[in-house]
Formats: structure tokens, sequence, C-alpha cells
DNA sequence: GAGTGGTCTAGACCACACG
DNA sequence: GTGTGGTCTAGACCACTCT
């Protein structure tokens, strides 16, 4: 994780954030970077490429590399990463809550969508999210039951999911496929969310996948239209 | 275009297309491909970097460089396409019928992300996309007016606008940022896509730019919530 | 012309997976 | 231990932008 190119990408990251560089400035040339951290430019360059895939910064050939506009908190499409980590690279300060925390027999449409046998098994957590202290999203999680037993009893009280993941259990999330749609909030919805009843909602339905193309989580999620999401396309 | 980078994952695409390289099998280690190639392993990480941001391989440390499944539906999901191109690539038949086109100086919003002059004129068409018969996406979509003076005069007709912009204006767009969240629907949009006032709607803002990462388009889509995004992500 | 990003070389050592 | 991908060096030349 200490590698040169991920300090030197988070540096940067940090100096957008305090406005050293501004949105819309040009942030200095990759050779003088390069001299300044003392390293070769290949690794500003890695380093610049993490920005990008961020969404920080956009490169323009010939002219520069510019910070880009000040945007909402978004969620980036482009990469799959936790909620957590996901705001704290936009400078925000995020906060999970449990709302509950069970085991079940699997409902027909998780048990296929997790591959999972007939009757099994699956813990299902409820969090709520928030940002800089307002609730944002609401979450629901599906884990088989089989492979992280201890989950169903103990909370994880703000800790990442993906990180407690890959540390405990040494399952490493690796893609996911999300389908994303818009609905109108239930009452529940909309009483945790302070929203109104059949306001506009964000939901988000995601299969994550380990290295072994296995099946580990199905997240479903209702955001408040203010946490957009964004992604980057290329033809 | 020609880079050498760009030429090596063009090749192993084609042969990940041909079947020489089997979803889940390892293609030849990068030290290998870089000899077969009479490059340094560099350029071929390079190439293998394009092939990963395309979804057509996963690398894995230690162990090897390996096709995606799924690979078609991962290439047609992540990609700057068309709507009715991206429909056909679901088995559907996508039309739509052009409800407005003019002329006007760009408001404040579309003037910024444009990047446009103070004063500026725009080009402005709002479409109505059908799929199987039915509406289920209405689309604004505004355009430099000094870019593609033409357009505020003549129809589409149903004709692809990225392949008017690329064949009349040698415009190639490449790039995209697109904003996803959700709406209530105002009561033309309601009346015009056949849903209540007030229900909710994915809108999906794109901004879309040239090889020169110039603004080409600012598109407006409000969509039906059957008309799900799909996404897959890597992490 | 000067400065910027885009590509590429020819090595090196490290971290990880697997037999 | 061997082979794989992950990182990094110290240069070089090219393509593009801006003035």
């Amino acid at each position: 994780m200490s590698t040169l190119y991920s300090r030197i990408q988070r540096d940067l990251a940090l100096s957008i954030a305090a406005g050293e560089y501004a949105p819309g400035s040009r942030i200095p040339s990759e050779t003088s970077l390069a001299k300044r951290f003392g390293v070769t430019r290949m690794t500003v360059r890695h380093a610049v490429d993490g920005l990008i895939s961020e969404g920080l910064v956009t490169r323009r050939h010939g002219s520069g590399t510019y910070v880009s506009q000040r945007r909402q908190a978004q969620r980036a499409l482009n990469r799959l990463s936790g909620f957590t980590e996901d705001m704290r690279g936009q400078g925000r300060t995020a906060s999970a809550s449990e709302l509950s925390r069970s085991e079940v027999e699997a409902p027909g449409p998780v048990q296929d969508q997790l591959e999972l046998q007939p009757g099994a098994h699956v813990v299902v957590l409820e969090r709520l999210r928030e940002v800089d202290g307002r609730p944002v999203a609401l979450q629901r999680v599906w884990l088989p039951f089989s492979r992280v037993p201890e989950l169903a009893r103990r909370s994880l009280d703000g800790a990442s999911l993906y990180d407690t993941l890959e540390q405990e259990y040494g399952i490493r999330v690796t893609t996911a496929r999300q389908r994303i749609t818009a609905v109108g909030a239930t009452d529940r919805e909309a009483a945790i969310l302070a929203v109104a009843e059949g306001a506009p909602l964000i939901f988000a339905e995601r299969l994550t996948r380990d290295s072994n193309n296995r099946p580990v989580e199905l997240a479903e999620t209702w955001s408040v239209p203010e946490l957009a999401l964004w992604v980057d396309l290329r033809r």
C-alpha cells in the first residue's frame, strides 16, 4: 500500500482537497513533480493516472494537467470501492450505523443471485449511511452465512465491510455488477432518510464477486438524489 | 493512433474474440508477450492496462492474466455508445422521434459545462426514445452552435447523432462523464412518458468530449425506471 | 521555440501464487 | 524455488499547445 506512486497520489489529492490547486487550474508538470518527489516521471505518471480514475484531474496533451471542477458528493462507478473510502476521497466525513443484523434462510431471488443451495442461510445487515451528519443512504447487504458465520453476531461498528472480509476471512472482492434505477420511497425509507413518502430515490443492486468469481455479497442501496452517481465512459 | 501498445492491445483483443484465449484461461505472461512483440514489458503492460479497462481480462498478482467471463456483455456496458446501439445490443427495437429543435443563447449552466463564451449559442434537440413501441426516455441535447450550425435546421430523423457528428463534422466523441440520479416526473415529463406526476425517473446528465478533450455535447435524459442501467466494476 | 504530456527502452528488485 | 505480476529507475524521442 505504501508504494511511492500511491503516496504521491494521496499527497496530490490532499493538495487539491485543501484548495492548494484550485478547480480549473493547472497542477505542476510531471517533470517538476518528479523532481519534487525525487522519483522518475513514470512514477509520477502512475500517480496521476490514479487521480484521473478518481476524476480529480484531466490531462491535456501539450498543455498540462488540470484540476476538475468541484463536484457534489458523488459515488464513482468506475471503480469498485467501499462507501467510506469513496467519501473520504472527496474530503467528506462518512459514517455508518447498523440498523439490524440477522441470519435467515435466503429468499428465492437472493439464493439465485448468490448461487446458494436451497435452504442455505444468509447474514442480513442493514446500515444507514451518513455524510457530514446527514442520512444519505439505506443499505441492505446479504452475505452467505457459510462464508462469514461470525458476522451474524458481531457488529461492524462502522468498520469497512470489504476490509473485514479481506482481513478476517481472506476474501478479496474484485468485481461487481451493479444495476441502477429510480424508485419512490416507501414510508419506512422516507422516515429513515428524512424525505417525503414517494420521493425519488436512487436504487442500486450490486452483486460482488471474489477473485475466484464466486458471489460474495448482494447489496441493495437506497440513496437520496443528492448522492448522485457518476461514471466515466470511453468509446 | 498506431502506437505500439494500441496495436498490441488490438492484437490481443482479436485473439480473445477469436477464442484463441478462452474465457477463464490465462494469456501468455507479460515477459513472453514482450519477447513475442519485440517490445519492453512496460509497453506490454500498457496494452494489458487497456484490455483491463475494456473488461476483457483481469490480472492476478503472482498468478497471471486471465480472460474474463461474460465478455460481450461487459464490453457493451462499459463503453460509450449511442442509445440505439445500446438497445440493439440487448435485442430490442429502439426508435426516436424529434419533439423540438431550436437555436438559443446558452443558459448559464450549459455555457459552463460546454465551456462556451458568454452569449454563445447552442443547438437544442429534444427527442423521445421508444423501445418496443413504448416511450421510455425523454432526451434533451445541447450542442455548441458554432461547431454544428446546420443541425439547428435539419432533422436527424432517427439517425445516430454520433455518426452524424463524425461523418459530417469530423468530430469524434471519445470520452464522457455521466452523472446519474433520481428525480420526480414533472407534469410535462409525466405526460410524455405516460407515468404519474411525481413518479420516480432516472435522470442522467452526460458531458461528451472529443479527442481533444473539448466538450461536444451535453445530454440530459429522463428515463422510466424499467430502463435500468447496468455497470460492471473492478477493484 | 519552449514547455507539456505521450510513448518507449532496458534494465532492476520486490511481492505474491503455486507446486 | 520458479514464474508471475507490481513497482521503479534514468534516460530518450515524439506530438501537441501556446505564444
